[in-house]
DNA sequence: CAAAGATTGATGCTTATTGAACAAAATAGA
DNA sequence: TCTATTTTGTTCAATAAGCATCAATCTTTG
């Protein structure tokens, strides 16, 4: 399962976009993204305006990498747990929930800004479509239901999962990773779990 | 051949040589300087083994760089609150004190490693060195004694300093900057203090 | 408004870093 | 001891990133 096209750049060009991406979270947590100009990326990042030109047209065209960046790697979160496991039971939801929160953590100056800002909804689209096929996903190969159901169910799931996330993030993060699995997991494993889960729970 | 020690390097070389300094401290947490080879440090710093030798012959040369590097910070760290004063008097040396703390701390895992490794006695003797020089100048400076009386004397402000700095770190830091810069004070402020400081005081 | 200044893309040329390969030397393990 | 594996310096062509510079827009702001 080797992504190679993209991923067999030599590390300067990694390394110069890293800078980039870095440079522009710094900023955004400074001003709004319209008022950063590239020519302060650059400075940020310490890195050659035309070095910024090799890899992105737009300041834009550098934010939208950043964010699948960060998604890329919410997906891998999601995915770990499920490495060496081919049951989808209630203990394995639970692993993964808790990778789910650990990863928004490791990334929360970026989901705090994302996620505050009103400017920059298209995120919040973007992240409950992943996190909905992530679980729709799951749904359909665990349980042959029909694929309405289905996209109710990980709808329902995956907004409950974003709207607690985004309480996390604009509170600040007070709680714990863990505290908020135990969350997450006492509204899954509410009225509406135990249908989808059945098979798995006894 | 030889490291070219002008200042005036593009982004690139700064950029590496400092990617090689941190994946060097970063393996010195794990293993003694000898167990680690040039291979672990490239790969740590994620840079091509061949830019290593573009830089430093041995790993010994690598690790001099990081402590020079370190030392020039703390003599700038001692410096700045001079900047607008030509008078040397005992609030000026209260502030400069603690910056010199605040260095030590922002420095916090280097200093961890050097002074509590027995075999990196050499960096103890380099710290102490610049930081007697440092009193030395300002004794030079201001009351134009006998050298040899500003000899001893800067010695034995240096000594007095480095072990605080010693004890300080080996003790994990347990203690504020602020207050170690009080228990520096009470020395120095003690009995062979007055006579040192007596024409800025008044 | 208009001058002053900053930002933008783009250019040509130089330099640093890369990946790969290689033989020699060192280290580890059986 | 004898292998097998790292590590070590050192090459090379390819290329990414660097710096400096330019004219052409935008932004300030007096």
């Amino acid at each position: 399962m080797s992504t190679n096209v993209s991923n067999c750049k030599d590390r300067r060009v990694l390394r110069t976009q890293k800078q980039l991406k870095d440079a522009l979270l710094i900023l955004m947590e400074q001003k709004p993204f319209q008022a950063i100009s590239i020519s302060e990326i650059v400075q940020q990042a310490d890195v050659n305006r035309g070095t910024f030109y090799n890899h992105y047209q737009y300041k834009e065209e550098l934010l939208e990498a950043m964010i699948d960046d960060v998604l890329e790697d919410l997906v891998n979160a999601y995915r770990q747990p499920y490495q060496n496991i081919d049951r989808f039971d209630i203990s394995t939801l639970s692993t993964s929930a808790i990778k789910i929160f650990d990863h928004v953590q490791s990334h929360a100056t970026f989901y705090s800004l994302m996620l505050t800002s009103p400017d920059l909804q298209e995120l919040q689209n973007k992240l409950g479509d992943v996190i909905k096929n992530l679980l729709l996903q799951d749904l359909l190969i665990n349980n042959h239901q029909s694929n309405l159901k289905s996209e109710f169910l990980a709808s329902y799931h995956a907004h409950a999962l974003l709207g607690l996330i985004i309480e996390w993030v604009q509170g600040g993060f007070r709680y714990s990773s863990k505290f908020m699995t135990e969350k997450l997991l006492e509204i899954i494993q509410g009225k509406n779990s135990r249908k989808v889960f059945k098979t798995s729970i006894t």
